[in-house]
RNA sequence: GCCGAUGUGGCUCAAUUGGCAGAGCAGCUGAUUUGUAAUCAGCAGGUUAUCGGUUCGAGUCCGAUCAUCGGCUCCA
């Protein structure tokens, strides 16, 4: 039997000889092998492949898929270990993730101190070194196995699986899981793993059933790795824009104000202005024309947009809708508003396209434990706008949001850290949607043309789409690895009918417009929470909220710096001075712990001859230059919104 | 909404078995007038998230509520 290696060399095998001896002898010995190999990039079990000659590429745990291998088996190791420790728990399901493993269980909750035991217990489980074998049965032979086993939920995951198929297991010794691998050859190869924490998950990921509770954990190739993982998470905990943000004075909670309802202080609310103030001016350059609407509506407006039926859940409603006539509710979003706007007026196909902007603050009753920092609100503030255009303008209006929404991108320097998806509906769920299979499947068909004609990478999801038409979202990851939408273009196919908006066209006819709704940047609040988490807080100049601190030698200097704060103000710099009288290396300590982008000192020798001591984030020391030059500099910077590298500086 | 953890001055944390709520930083006042990462002294700051219960006595034990965190679900 004839096997070619990855690397292009072909080994010649005894039929007679074991897989373990010909995977032994692939890998130069069992140390750090998955016990599987690919063949056309597929996954295969080891003992599979070796039936016929074939292409093989052992998989180690030195790549992607031997990694996922390797984390795999710990989840198995983990689960022989719940078995023993634990004999009444239910095994679920243990895939490997991004970040390590999961296993799910039917049992008790689990404590930190149990996980303490289960990984002594896993060690245990490592030390014995069983061998992971595979074997197979028909599927009616394998529910009843499983069924004896006292497995419901392995039960119910066979049942699922066609009548003829061929059920595999992997056992370790005494422990048996169902399981399509692939595994290690040993659980002695497992080297350097831990768990990390444990909570509940609906079993199937529906709310309908049984909560489980489920355990995170990792495992690495190497003992270094691990540790190098394990720091790193302590790394990005610190910038986690919840703790910096809060620690930053940017934004805090309280308990008597509620859930979802974070606080902007001064220094977050002077960023958000910023932004806002940025789009705005940017918006109109674009020919964007500015509303201001309600943010509060009768149920009949939400009637009309179809919210009522599909959204009311996370709606406030004000009133009663029982007793009162007339039952409010705070706007989930801006577009029925804007749509009476354009509706003021007949248009004409000559007025087209119109393109509303709108600052625009939304409520949304999100339940109870989905709040999350910034990053998931009940009331936030997003640029907002919606474009009535004609069917032949479509094309390019879209694709003109998309121009401004990565123009906004590259701008806050984070055009490298998203990804683009085609949010389209679910054919499978057409309730939860308006508007027809046709209407729906051609907008998504003209989307993707635009997204491949501006060569903008992109992903495709079914059920994603909101329910009135399918939408481009740019999507981005905070520090843990967790997806948010960032900015979205949606493609309004049912609204227009709806709110009966129509425009004249050449012949005099009335005809229905296309309407795009958008954001230019998303939810301001989302926003900053993802700029703190990107600069660890450490912002760009123009988007600080302290841009420079003026720092006297002594008392004696602070009208020279308040000469020098002017000057500064006048230019439209944010600018303070730290008059308390302390010295200057604590006033510098300071000043760097508070992420101030420039430090100017000021002493005798800079008053002398109208001079600044500059000291910045992005080149330390930069010396002394009279003021104007420095102003010239500073106000570049905050003018074309420069990004600068930052240095490492003392500490 | 579900599972779990947590909640002590602005921040970080302490308080033995249920036995007088304490420290550092920040703040304020005074002294110091400082040249590139922490000057000294003093003062003030608390109904221990809230409400209720057990107890001679509760930060500590029990219950409810609120909020925060880690997940699940959700995110039109």
């Amino acid at each position: 039997m004839k096997i070619t290696l990855k690397d292009g060399s072909v080994k010649e095998y005894d039929k007679a000889m074991s897989v373990l001896e010909i995977a032994a002898d692939i890998s130069e010995g069992l140390a750090r092998m998955a016990c599987a190999g690919e063949i056309d990039g597929k996954v295969v079990d080891l003992r599979e492949m070796v039936e016929t000659d074939c292409q093989l590429s052992i998989l180690t745990a030195n790549d992607e898929k031997g990694l996922a291998a390797l984390r795999h088996t710990t989840s198995h190791v983990l689960a022989e270990a719940v078995k023993r420790l634990y004999p009444n728990a239910k095994l679920a399901i243990g895939p490997s993730i991004d970040t390590g493993y999961y296993y799910d269980f039917e049992a008790e909750p689990f404590s930190r101190e149990d996980l303490d035991k289960l990984e002594a217990e896993m060690k245990k489980i490592i030390k014995e070194g069983a061998k992971l074998e595979k074997f197979t049965m028909p599927r009616e032979e394998a529910i009843k196995f499983m069924e004896e086993k006292g497995e419901p939920y392995k039960v119910e995951l066979i049942q699922d699986l066609p009548e003829d198929a061929i059920i595999s297991f992997y056992s370790q010794g005494d422990f048996v899981d169902l399981c399509a691998g692939p595994h290690l050859m040993s659980t002695k190869n497992i080297k350097a793993f831990k768990l990390i924490s444990s909570s509940g998950a609906y079993w199937r990921g529906s709310e309908k059933n049984k909560m489980l509770q489920r355990i995170y954990g990792t495992a690495f190739n190497k003992k270094e790795e691990l540790e190098a993982y394990l720091e790193h998470l302590e790394d990005i905990k610190k910038r986690d824009h919840n703790k910096l943000g809060r620690e930053m004075e940017l934004f805090t909670t309280v308990d008597v104000i509620g859930q979802g309802l974070p606080l902007l202080m001064p220094k977050g609310a002077k960023m958000i202005q910023t932004m806002q103030r940025w789009i705005e001016d940017e918006e109109e350059k674009r020919g964007y024309v500015r509303t201001k609407t309600p943010l509060m509506a009768k149920s009949d407006l939400y009637e009309i947009s179809g919210h009522w039926s599909h959204y009311k859940e996370g709606m406030f409603v004000l009133g009663d809708e029982e007793k009162d006539k007339e039952v409010f509710a705070l706007r989930p979003m801006t577009c029925p508003f804007q749509y009476y706007v354009y509706k003021n007026s007949q248009k004409s196909y000559r007025d087209l396209p119109i393109r509303y902007g709108e600052t625009s603050t939304l409520f949304r009753n999100e339940e109870s434990g989905e709040m999350h920092g910034l990053t998931r609100v009940r009331q936030f503030t997003i640029s907002e706008g919606h474009l009535i255009v004609r069917p032949d303008q479509m094309d390019e209006e879209f694709k003109g949001c998309l121009d401004l929404a990565r123009y906004c991108l590259q701008t806050l320097g984070v055009e490298e850290d998203v990804s683009y998806r085609l949010s389209k509906w679910d054919p499978n769920n057409k309730e939860k949607y308006v508007g027809s299979a046709e209407i729906w499947e051609d907008t998504q068909n003209r989307i993707r043309n635009i997204l491949t004609e501006l060569n903008i990478p992109f992903t495709e999801e079914d059920g994603e789409a909101a329910f009135y038409g399918p939408k481009v979202d740019i999507q981005a990851k905070n520090v843990y690895g967790k997806e948010d939408t960032m900015i979205t273009i949606q493609w309004d196919a049912v609204l227009a009918e709806q709110f009966d908006m129509t425009y004249i066209d050449q012949n005099g006819d009335k005809v229905r417009p296309y309407i795009i709704h958008r954001t230019s940047m998303g939810c301001y609040e989302r926003t900053l929470a993802w700029l703190i988490e990107k600069y660890a807080g450490k912002f760009p100049t123009w988007l600080c909220p302290e841009q420079v601190r003026i720092l006297p030698i002594s008392d004696k200097y602070i009208d020279y710096a308040a000469k020098v704060e002017a000057e500064l103000k006048n230019n439209g710099v944010l600018v303070t001075i730290d008059t308390r009288s302390e010295k200057i290396g604590y006033k510098i300590r300071e000043t760097r712990l508070a992420k101030v982008p420039y430090m100017l000192v000021v002493g005798q020798q800079e008053e002398e001859d109208n001079r600044v001591s500059v000291r910045s984030r992005f080149a330390g020391d930069e010396g002394q230059k009279p003021l104007s030059d420095f102003i010239d500099q500073i106000c570049k910077e905050i003018r074309t919104k420069e990004i600068r590298q930052e240095v490492e500086m003392e500490k």
